[in-house]
DNA sequence: CGCTAAACGGATGGGGTCGTCCATTTACGC
DNA sequence: GCGTAAATGGACGACCCCATCCGTTTAGCG
């Protein structure tokens, strides 16, 4: 059904605000905050969105497509390592600049249908980009799907601070990492753990 | 002045209390949560350690003597490399096997003399073991101090989860960084970040 | 054994967030 | 204009945590 047009309005102006604050306080920043900041009362807030869960999947779907979008570049690219170097390069550096980004990505919420659709269609994505990228003898053979997740949880770790110390921290850690992902001059590692992208889901809740 | 016996007894189980619920459930644990757990009310508590970080201090001394420890262990190896690469697993060892621990390393309290005068030891020895492993050729020359801060907050990050997949995790993180800390076959890396052991105190407090 | 100071712990007030209820206001079709 | 249903937002009760207060209990000395 269609919403009235005050209705509509007032809805933007709470999705413009809960980016914002997702963005700088995390994902905890207290529903009341949203709705002042958005001039709206608690009440619209709770109407338009009945828990904070569906807020979070409906401001995090342009980003989570953003997200795919960067796969699909990796997979386009003709030198697949480069494709896996810049895409996980691009991944990190959204997740340094937007802190509710992080939170929600690692958090994960099975009930989000949009999450779990974009979420497969990356995981599907990313396992083709790793496998490209080992078939050119570039990426190390024993790298596994889940080192990813690795990255990227140990990325949101390192990524603490000020913007400007979460940045350069962030990219430091990558370029470590990238260098050990490299096929040449690998040496054994421990076995992988055992994450899957889906076990996200438990994993980061706290 | 002396404590009497019941008191001094009290002492030990808050101590004790405290120590495994910081464990498992992190330094924001309900101080209600540990007077119980202590079998004592929360007044005790609060007369024993005026404040939370007053029993965080106290129940995490020993532990960062142990890291301490750590450290001395690494400059006692006569093979410098292998010192450094094993007081890194250590060190990543204790973070995963105690939550709190790690929140506590990480979050550091500046008026906590005893914790200033451990960490300032700590961190003079850090620096003489990264100079000596540098000075055999073994870790790379650009390593910088700060990317040891760099790593424990990544191993931070990476070890979520259940206790086993955290272990795990962990261990592949270390294992792939120490890898890309090594001097032989490294790449240009960005700028490090401008933090330093002490820059600690700001970085995670959230 | 009895007394007193030390120690105890439950109750309590203050602050904060969550999510709902309801009296009031507003859009918009007629 | 006007009436109605939709939309609004502040107030409210429930819950949780912190930290203190105070009436009660207990250790341990003489």
């Amino acid at each position: 059904m269609e919403l009235r047009a005050d209705a509509r309005h007032n809805r933007e102006r709470i999705l413009d605000a809960a980016r914002e604050a997702f963005a700088t306080r995390g994902l905890d920043v207290p529903m009341a905050a949203v709705a002042r900041r958005a001039g709206v009362g608690v009440a619209t807030l709770y109407r338009r969105f009945p828990s904070r869960e569906s807020l979070i999947t409906e401001v995090f779907g342009d980003e989570l497509a953003t997200c795919a979008s960067v796969v699909d570049e990796a997979l386009a690219d003709p030198d697949p390592w480069r494709g896996f170097r810049v895409m996980v390069e691009k991944v990190c550096a959204m997740q340094v600049a937007d802190r509710g980004f992080t939170e929600a990505f690692l958090t994960a919420f099975p009930e989000a249908v949009d999450f779990e659709r974009t979420r497969a269609r990356a995981e599907r994505g990313l396992a083709e980009v790793v496998a490209r990228a080992k078939a050119a003898g570039r990426l190390r053979a024993d790298f596994a799907p889940a080192d990813l997740v690795l990255l990227l949880k140990a990325n949101c770790g390192a990524a603490t601070g000020s913007p400007e110390e979460a940045a350069a921290a962030s990219r430091r850690l990558v370029a470590y990492l990238l260098q050990s992902f490299r096929a040449e001059h690998a040496e054994p590692l421990p076995p992988a753990p055992p994450l899957t992208l889906g076990h996200l889901h438990a994993t980061a809740t706290r």
